[in-house]
DNA sequence: GACCTGCTGCGGTTTG
C-alpha cells in the first residue's frame, strides 16, 4: 500500500488522508493516486480543522476541485446534520463548467449517496422543482440562476440553505472585479442574512496577482482571517518567440501579411493540438479561413476551426470535443472563449496575434500549454506594424503594439499580473440588486436596503447620499421602477414589475440583439443586427464562405448557402480595454532602455530599434511635451488607460482635439485655445476642471439608463476615470520650474 | 482599442 505520510509542514500528527471520511478514502484509493497533492493535503487540514474561509490557488488541472470537496464531503458524511437543505453550495461562472464539475463530483459521491445537482438555464424545471422539494447534497449553480432563486423563491431561501456548510466559488479570479462578481458577492451576503449566520467561503482560483485583494473580495469584512493555500513553483519551462511583420496601407499588402502569418502557423501547428488567440471575432474568421484554405489546397484533412461566442453551441462543442479527445490534431482559432473554464486538455502551443490587453489574460492563455510533465509551454506572439513613410502617424513610429506585446511578456516572466481594481461604485449592479431585494421579500424599507447592500454587502463605497439619489431616480414617475407605500415600504412599480418578471433580468450584463445565420435548417451562429446584409452578399463565417439567400428582418433570421468567396462580417465593438499603469511603465522602460529580449525575431528587433530611435529623436525621455507640427503636440503621459483618459477628457473640455495612445496623447490646438502648457499648468495647480463639459457618453452598463446624469458621472469617475490623478500627472509633465511662471 | 459570461414559468403537445 502507499505511504500516506503527514504532509503538513507544521508537522501534523495525523495525515491528511486519515482525516478524510472512510468512503472518500476508498474513492481516493480506487483512483490509484499515490498521494494527495500538496494543495489537496493543505486544504484537507484547513477545512477539517477550522471553519475559516479559504482560497485555494493552483494552476489549471492542479486538483483544486478535489482539494475543496474531498474534505467538505467528508464532513457531511462524518458529522451529519438533520433537517434537510443543501449541504454544499458551488457557484460557477459557466454552464459547461458546472456540467463538468457535476460529473466529477458524482463520481466521488456515488458510494455515499449524496445527491449532486447541477442547476442552470439548460436544466429542466422538473429536476429543479424536485430539488427544491427535498433539498440536500451539493448544489452547483450559476450566479444568474441563484439570482432567479432569490427572486422567484425568496421566501424559501432559509429552508433551502439553513444547513449549508460551505459555498465553493470556482474561477474566483474571473469574477473578482466585474459587475458579475459584485452581483455574486451581493447574493452571498443576502444568503447569509437570510439564514442568519455566516457560511464559510472557499474560493478556487488560478494564480492570482494579489492574494490580499482576493481575500478582501472573498470576505470583505474580515480578509485577514482568510487562509491562503497556494502551490509553489512547478512552472513549466517556457519557449517564446515574437515575430514582427510590416505592412503597407493597401488591402493587398495587408492580405499578404495575413497570408505570411497563416503560412507560418500552418507550418508549425499542423499535426498537433493548438490554440490561436486572434484578438477579435473578425480576425478569428479571417485566420480560420486562411488556414482552412491551406488544408484544402494541399488536399489535407481539415484541422483548423474557428471558435468564438457568435458561433453556434453545436459547432463550439464539436471543436472543444476534438481538442479534448486528442485523437485528431486540432487547432482552434479563437477569442477569449477558450481562455478559461472547461478542461480541453493540454495543447502543444499557444499563439497570440496582436498585443494582448492584460498580462492576466496572457498568463491564463499560456496556462493551456505545457501542462504535461516534462513538456514546455510554448508561446508564439505575432505582431503586425505599419511600413513607415513620411506620413506615418505617431503610434506607428513608436511601434506601440510591438512595445506593448514585449512589455506584457516581460511582466509575465517577472510573475506580475494586474490586481483587481477595488474602487468602483458599480451603480448599474446596485440598481439590479435593489430591485432584486425588493422582489425577494415583496417589499423593503430604504434603510434595510442600504444596510444589506452597502453596509454588509459589496457596495461599501456608496454613501447614504448617493444611495438616496439612486432610490429617487428609480422612484421618479417617469422611470416607474419603484414606488413607496404609505408606511415607507418600497415596492416595485409597474415598470419594475415588468422588468423583474422577464427572464432577461437575472444577468447583470447586457447582450446586443442579433440575427441568426441558418444554412439547411442548421444554425451556424449569430451576427449583430448592425451588419447590413442583403441577398447575394458574400460572407465568411464559422471559418467558411457563404452567400446570403434570404433576410428575414422580423424573425431576425438570415439564410445562407455555401459560396467560393466572402468577406468577414463586422461584430459589434465592445468596451475598450483598460491597460494598467504598470504595463505602460514597462513600455517606457523598454523605449528608454537598450535591453534586447532573446525571443525577438529579426524584424521585431529592428522595429524595436526604430521605436527607440524615434523616441530619442522626439526628446521625450527628458521633455514629456514636444511640439510635432501643424499645432500638434505629443505628450508622454506615462499612464495607463484610466489616467490617460482623465487627462484627455480634461483637455477636451478646453476645446483641444485629443487622440489617446498607450502612455501618450497627441493634442491639436488652434488659435482659439490657450497655449497647451498654460492649460497643463492650470491643471497642475489644482484648478478644478469640468471633465464632462462636452457631455461624453456615460451609459455603459445594463441598468445605467435608469440613472441621472449626475449619478452616471459618479459611476464613471469611480471606474473609468481618476480625477485625483490629474494634478499629479500634469505636474510631472510640466516640471517644477514651469509652475512658477 | 476587445472579448466573455447568463436566463423562468407556463401553455401547448405528445406519450405511456
Amino acid at each position: 500500500m502507499t505511504n500516506w505520510s503527514a504532509s503538513n509542514s507544521e508537522g501534523a500528527m495525523v495525515s491528511a488522508f486519515e482525516k478524510l471520511a472512510r468512503p472518500i478514502q476508498k474513492w481516493v484509493r480506487s483512483k490509484g493516486w499515490r498521494e494527495l497533492r500538496q494543495v489537496q493535503a493543505d486544504a484537507v487540514h484547513a477545512i477539517s480543522d477550522s471553519e475559516a474561509d479559504i482560497i485555494v490557488s493552483a494552476s489549471t488541472a492542479g486538483g483544486k476541485t478535489e482539494a475543496a470537496f474531498l474534505p467538505l464531503i467528508s464532513k457531511v458524511i462524518d458529522e451529519p446534520w438533520d433537517g434537510g437543505g443543501f449541504d454544499i453550495l458551488y457557484l460557477g461562472p459557466l454552464k459547461a463548467l458546472i456540467t463538468d464539475q457535476a460529473m466529477r463530483l458524482e463520481d466521488i459521491c456515488r458510494e455515499v449517496e449524496l445527491p449532486v445537482i447541477p442547476w442552470h438555464g439548460d436544466i429542466s424545471s422538473s429536476i429543479k422543482s424536485k430539488a427544491v422539494k427535498a433539498p440536500r447534497g451539493i448544489l452547483l449553480i450559476t450566479p444568474e440562476s441563484l439570482e432567479a432563486l432569490f427572486i422567484r423563491r425568496g421566501m424559501q431561501i432559509p429552508r433551502l440553505f439553513k444547513n449549508t456548510r460551505a459555498v465553493v466559488i470556482d474561477e474566483l479570479h474571473s469574477v473578482l472585479d466585474s459587475e458579475r462578481g459584485v452581483q455574486m458577492r451581493s447574493l452571498l451576503t443576502r444568503l447569509e442574512i437570510s439564514v442568519g449566520r455566516q457560511i464559510r467561503r472557499i474560493g478556487l482560483s488560478a494564480t492570482l496577482g494579489n492574494m490580499k485583494l482576493a481575500s478582501t473580495y472573498l470576505r470583505p469584512g474580515n480578509p485577514e482571517q482568510v487562509k491562503l493555500i497556494e502551490t509553489e513553483g512547478g512552472e513549466a519551462e517556457l519557449l517564446l518567440q515574437l515575430r514582427g511583420y510590416k505592412t503597407g496601407e493597401k488591402d493587398s499588402e495587408r492580405q499578404a501579411v495575413t497570408e505570411e502569418i497563416a503560412a507560418h502557423l500552418f507550418k508549425h501547428l499542423r499535426g498537433s493540438d493548438n490554440l490561436v488567440f486572434a484578438g477579435a471575432r473578425q480576425s478569428v474568421e479571417i485566420y480560420a479561413d486562411r488556414l482552412r484554405q491551406r488544408c484544402e489546397n494541399e488536399r489535407l484533412p481539415q484541422e483548423f476551426y474557428a471558435h468564438h461566442a457568435s458561433l453556434s453551441r453545436e459547432h463550439r462543442d464539436f471543436v472543444e470535443k476534438r481538442l479534448k479527445d486528442g485523437q485528431l490534431p486540432t487547432t482552434a482559432v479563437c477569442t477569449s472563449t477558450l481562455e478559461l473554464g472547461i478542461d480541453i486538455g493540454d495543447v502543444a502551443c499557444v499563439a497570440q496575434i496582436g498585443a494582448p490587453f492584460s498580462v492576466a489574460s496572457l498568463r491564463q492563455r499560456l496556462g493551456r500549454s505545457g501542462r504535461r510533465e516534462g513538456q514546455p509551454a510554448i508561446l508564439r506572439q505575432y505582431i503586425v506594424e505599419a511600413q513607415l513613410d513620411s506620413r506615418s502617424g505617431f503610434a506607428d513610429k513608436l511601434r506601440l503594439g510591438l512595445v506593448r506585446a514585449i512589455a506584457m511578456i516581460e511582466l509575465l516572466l517577472e510573475g506580475w499580473c494586474e490586481p483587481p481594481n477595488k474602487a468602483a461604485l458599480h451603480l448599474s449592479t446596485l440598481v439590479h440588486q435593489i430591485l432584486s431585494l425588493i422582489a425577494e421579500r415583496g417589499g423593503a424599507k430604504a434603510n434595510r436596503l442600504y444596510r444589506v447592500l452597502c453596509q454588509e454587502g459589496p457596495f461599501r463605497l456608496v454613501s447614504v447620499e448617493i444611495f438616496q439619489d439612486v432610490l429617487r431616480a428609480l422612484g421618479d414617475p417617469e422611470t416607474g421602477l419603484i414606488e413607496q407605500a404609505g408606511d415607507g415600504l418600497l415596492l416595485l412599480g409597474p415598470t419594475g414589475e415588468r422588468l423583474v418578471e422577464h427572464y432577461g433580468f437575472y444577468a447583470v450584463f447586457e447582450t446586443p440583439e442579433e440575427f441568426r445565420l441558418i444554412h439547411a435548417g442548421r444554425e451556424l451562429g449569430t451576427l449583430p443586427v448592425d451588419n447590413i446584409l442583403a441577398p447575394g452578399m458574400l460572407l465568411i463565417f464559422s471559418g467558411r464562405r457563404w452567400v446570403v439567400e434570404e433576410v428575414h428582418d422580423l424573425e431576425k433570421v438570415i439564410l445562407v448557402v455555401p459560396a467560393s468567396a466572402g468577406t468577414p462580417p463586422a461584430f459589434s465593438g465592445g468596451d475598450p480595454g483598460l491597460i494598467h499603469d504598470v504595463v505602460i511603465k514597462k513600455m517606457f522602460d523598454l523605449l528608454e532602455g537598450s535591453y534586447e529580449p532573446t525571443y525577438l525575431d529579426q524584424t521585431s528587433r529592428s522595429m524595436l530599434a526604430e521605436a527607440r530611435n524615434h523616441f530619442e529623436r522626439l526628446g521625450m525621455a527628458t521633455t514629456p511635451v514636444v511640439y510635432e507640427q501643424d499645432g500638434t503636440y505629443a505628450v508622454a503621459t506615462r499612464c495607463g488607460t484610466v489616467k490617460n483618459a482623465t487627462l484627455a477628457l480634461a483637455l477636451g473640455a478646453y476645446g483641444y482635439r485629443v487622440t489617446r495612445y498607450d502612455g501618450f496623447l497627441t493634442v491639436e490646438s488652434s488659435d482659439s485655445q490657450p497655449p497647451l502648457l498654460e492649460t497643463l499648468n492650470e491643471f497642475a495647480s489644482g484648478k478644478p476642471v469640468d471633465l464632462f463639459r462636452r457631455s461624453p457618453n456615460l451609459v455603459f452598463d445594463k441598468f445605467h439608463r435608469f440613472l441621472t446624469p449626475e449619478l452616471l458621472r459618479h459611476d464613471a469617475r469611480s471606474k473609468r476615470l481618476d480625477t485625483n490623478s490629474l494634478e499629479e500627472t500634469t505636474l510631472r509633465l510640466i516640471g517644477n520650474s514651469f509652475v512658477q511662471t
